[in-house]
DNA sequence: CGGTTGTTTGAGGACGTTCAAGTACTGTGG
DNA sequence: CCACAGTACTTGAACGTCCTCAAACAACCG
């Protein structure tokens, strides 16, 4: 690891929370992987060998079946650890990682990983904090796609984007509309679609340069509601 | 906590991990609450005060938009703690908990259970593998929801109730369709035609009972993988 | 400039929902 | 034990949403 890759870990919430000293422990054995936009990092299916660290760039982590459909679960970015929960229950992964962007992957051996998890009280009870946030990610998602319109969930995407409760704003997306659509569980048709059934309501887009008019309405119109924010 | 109760929780994984002593101090302040069939344990939006542990029944979290409509996104069942998440970061509930049935429920103050887990090394260890393990119940879910027909949901969710992997079998669902429905998102009406629609492929159904022909062909049906056991 | 890739639009269709009616269960009181 | 009410489940018809396939268009990159 250079010092830039060490400045990027020391600028993690996780770094913070478990402190240097852990941090230089766990990363002993630990490389940095420079991974190309688009690369795959693993496979579902495959038994996890490392613990997955996103020093920058970005990672989607996502599902294909048999007929070729894929769909993506979820994003991260610098900063966050990703899928643990295979390394830590030694079980093959559920979801496949790509590199959505020219990314730096830190890269810690499931082993040692799992030693420190024995060993080091402090840091399970980081990792319980951390895998906590994980799950309300995931609940609010099934909640999303169970009890929301395609259109609902765009406007929801966009507002989770933005800080403001009211007011206008303006947003560059900062994934393709591909991934977006995968992420959100459409087709890049329907995102297409539902990007027009919300331009009655004050959204406007050009490609990934978005337009809100009134943030206040659109929160409104896709019952955009306290538990979202 | 009565002798009846107290031999329910020392069945349970959690006991066996935790041991009893470390159980003996998180129940101190503990108490059981005998919880009626239908009755709601918390709604989503509350302020959590108790990590919940069923002790037996089932109790089902989920939740309701606006317009009335509602879904079902996990099932816990006896032995099983259930969101954590919101107890450890001391955030509102994602859900509305619920219980399917008469239950006994176990109700640990918050504040205790956190206190444990900054003072207990054991304690986070512990849960760092139950988080996981629900953290894959969750994606697994996703999954379904994003790249199966309903019918195919439906078979997934029969396969799962069944340990072997070929030949026949015989089983009594032990929730109301209704409920099963909801789990799967889809209404009653679609569980009752995606149960028309494996009868072509050997499942035979009258109300929660059924039969299914030959598990090997509806594994290959509804594209059962590895990664679903 | 042409090729590749990403986005939009249109037409048609599949899947699931809604609304409405009908049938089968389950438990209760007579 | 039966009658009955209430609930749970099934079936049908019509509708809506989202997907598929296909084509047009735009943007980008060599």
């Amino acid at each position: 690891m250079d010092s830039d890759d060490r400045k990027l870990l020391e600028a993690t919430d996780f770094f913070a929370a478990l402190g240097a000293e852990a941090i230089n422990r766990l990363t002993l054995s630990a490389s940095v992987q420079a991974v190309p936009k688009g690369a795959v990092l693993f496979l579902q299916g495959d038994r996890p060998e490392f613990v997955h660290l996103v020093l920058s760039g970005r990672v989607s982590l996502g599902a294909e079946d048999a007929h070729g459909h894929s769909t993506i679960v979820e994003i991260f970015r610098e900063g966050q650890l990703f899928i643990l929960a295979a390394a830590i229950l030694s079980k093959p992964y559920l979801m496949t990682a790509r590199s959505l962007t020219d990314s730096r992957v830190l890269m810690v051996p499931a082993e040692r990983f799992n030693a420190m998890l024995d060993t080091e009280p402090h840091f399970s009870r980081v990792l319980v904090d951390v895998l906590a946030g994980h799950w309300r990610l995931l609940v609010r998602q099934i909640k999303d796609l169970k009890l929301r319109s395609a259109g609902e969930r765009l406007g929801v995407y966009l507002l989770m984007k933005i800080d403001a409760r009211s007011g206008t704003a303006a947003l560059r997306l900062d994934e393709d509309l591909n991934v977006i659509a995968a992420r959100l569980g459409m087709t890049p048709e329907s995102l297409s679609r539902a990007f027009g059934s919300l331009r009655a309501h004050g959204v406007r887009s050009q490609g990934r340069q978005v337009t809100i008019d009134d943030i206040a309405k659109l929160r409104a119109q896709v019952r955009f509601d306290e538990l979202d924010e």
